[in-house]
RNA sequence: GCGAGCGUAGCUCAGUCUGGUAGAGCGUCACCUUGCCAAGGUGAAUGUCGAGGGUUCGAAUCCCUUCGCUCGCUCCA
């Protein structure tokens, strides 16, 4: 109990509190489980990650666009996407075994301590149903009742599905194209545990990123190019299919990490297996960091095929297949034999969805083969690579990677414990801080004032000029701010024409110290933080 | 949801067993000092001891409930 925390995930947590990253949620009634609230900095550095992905997933490319959609949404969208099922579960717990058990299926489970038997019929005590949802309800309207229920979106995912259609013919874009969004989920969580990482509100980033079926990749360019090796397969061409376009999005996922401060080897790749993958998913690579209290998710890059496009036509009745005019014309050209394998592989896969999501035989036939006979009309339906990445883990593991004690003499040359927060420059929530070297000399003030406002339109900068100023470079240290300016009377010329309008530049990382001209500092911090 | 442990200042913790109404270190703020890596001095602010109820003349301390945190189960589309 009175031990000092060696934990690092609490050594972190504390950091976080003190300096104003990351606070509980309601914290003076007593808190809220699961909700946490992001203080000065830590909104800082929630604004520059963000920032930074929809930089590079949306503005520096040219095949995505970009959405902002509601986060309570018409409750047929969560029956379409599988979530008002698999999560309304009524579930019943046994006190005597401490097992969960669907109240359905207690007929059918073997009883964990008495396997003889099934769950109905041991003789542990058992609590009545319980209803187990894992969406928030609210209702729509004052009045409360079962006819008004939407939830909380559990995803951000499926508002860039429903809203497919508007988007493809508002940004005149042309599959293969994407939608990406970035925005606040919920989901109930039975345990929210370890810190912000699983938590009942968090942000999400995704991106869902459509592509031809194989199929008309096929059609259209004559095959369908196979990945080779691994690592970036380099400049998406026409003849990717699903597996390429898979594999460059993982790619192109590492590299953002890498840009932000979370190199390759800080994370790792994980492969679904076919027991773990989802029904639809043809394949899914999770992005892992290893955090304190083990190696998790941050990120998922998951091939979904049609499924979720699939899914929104049939429970709205609006189609979401794309016309496509190459596959048209491409199709007329194609030999006979070709269009029929072509065609059969198409209607086998759509077949297979449409069985296993219940569609009766003879009717998921028929609307197989009329799904079939577009593709010479030039339409279908888009197969999706959605990288879904989770803002506030991320936030987390870069905290947690940025981390980190070393041992820095003090001023008599003793050994002192440094607490740095090593952030890249890019994310760091205050790239510079700025000192007078005294604050009782107005001259020195003047000038660090006048420094800070040279670089405060263009960045987040800090003016600190109280206390010793080795104090003032670890509270920087501390909170991850990358360079320190200082400015002494070598700035204001007492040392001689060579040094007068220079200041000295303090390396977080290094501790280094070199002088540097006032009308350079601008562009140095600029490259150092774009 | 179940079981166990914990909750005292911004942070880390002492005080709880043996009821007598709150402390330390660090941090924060102000002033002085300070010529480049947590210096020194003086002063200050901050706790309904997680919350609610009970026992008692008196509760941080004992009891109950509740909320929160941690760990183990469970869950994890």
């Amino acid at each position: 109990m009175s031990e000092p925390k060696e934990n690092p995930l609490e050594k972190i947590a504390s950091l976080c509190k003190r300096r104003g990253f990351i606070f509980q949620s309601s914290e003076i009634y007593g808190g809220i489980n699961g909700f946490w609230d992001y203080g000065p900095l830590g909104a800082e550095l929630k604004r520059n990650v963000k920032e930074l992905w929809w930089q590079t997933m949306v503005l520096q490319r040219d095949d995505v666009a970009g959405l902002e959609a509601t986060i309570i949404m018409h409750p047929g969208i969560w029956r379409a996407s599988g979530h008002v099922d698999t999560f309304a579960d009524a579930m019943i717990d046994c006190k005597t075994c401490k097992g969960r058990f669907r109240a359905d299926q207690i007929s059918e489970i073997p009883c964990p301590q008495k396997p003889s038997k099934k769950v109905s019929e041991c003789a542990g005590e058992k609590t009545a149903p319980r209803a187990f949802n894992l969406m928030f309800k609210t209702c729509v309207g004052p009045v409360e009742s079962e006819e008004n229920v939407a939830y909380l979106r559990p995803e951000t995912a499926q508002a860039i599905f429903a809203q497919f259609k508007n988007v493809l013919e508002t940004s005149r874009q042309k599959v293969p194209f994407g939608i990406a969004q970035i925005g606040k989920a919920f989901r109930n969580e039975i345990t929210p545990r370890n810190y912000t990482f699983r938590s009942r509100e968090f942000e999400q980033m995704e991106l869902e990123f459509f592509i031809r079926p194989d199929e008309v990749v096929e059609a259209v360019s004559g095959s369908v190019a196979a990945p080779v090796s691994k690592g970036h397969p380099g400049r998406p061409g026409a003849d990717w299919g699903w597996q390429l376009w898979h594999q460059y999005w993982v790619e192109e996922r590492i590299r953002f990490y890498g840009n932000i401060g979370l190199p390759r080897a800080t994370l790792e790749e994980y492969w679904q297996s076919d027991q773990e993958l989802a029904h639809y998913a043809r394949a899914t690579v999770d992005l892992l960091f290893k955090f304190p209290f083990g190696t998790q998710e941050l990120e998922g890059i998951a091939a979904r095929s049609d499924f979720d496009l699939s899914q929104h036509q049939r429970f709205s009745g609006k189609t979401m297949g794309v016309f496509d005019d190459e596959l048209k014309a491409a199709w007329e050209k194609l030999p006979k034999e070709r269009q029929d394998a072509l065609w059969r592989r198409y209607y086998e896969h759509r077949k297979k969805y449409l069985a296993r999501m219940g569609v009766a035989e003879e009717q998921a036939a028929r609307t197989a083969t009329d799904d079939a006979n577009g593709l010479a009309r030039g339409q279908y339906i888009p197969h999706v690579i959605e990288p879904s990445a989770g803002v506030d883990r991320l936030i987390l593991a870069l905290i947690c990677h940025a981390y980190s004690e070393d041992q820095a003499p003090d001023e008599k040359g003793k050994l002192e414990t440094r607490t740095v927060l090593r952030f890249h420059p890019r994310v760091a929530p205050i790239k510079a801080a700025v000192f007078p070297l005294l604050k009782n000399k107005p001259e020195l003030v003047a000038r660090a004032l006048a420094v800070r406002d040279l670089l405060r339109p263009h960045m987040n900068v800090f003016y600190d000029e109280a206390g010793a100023i080795g104090r003032r470079y670890r509270r920087q240290d501390e909170i991850g701010t990358p360079f320190c300016l200082t400015i002494d009377f070598e700035t204001l010329g007492e040392k001689g024409e060579a040094l007068k309008d220079t200041v000295t530049l303090r390396d977080r990382d290094t501790m280094s110290q070199e002088r540097i001209k006032i009308p350079e500092l601008l562009s140095f911090l600029l490259s150092k933080i774009h």
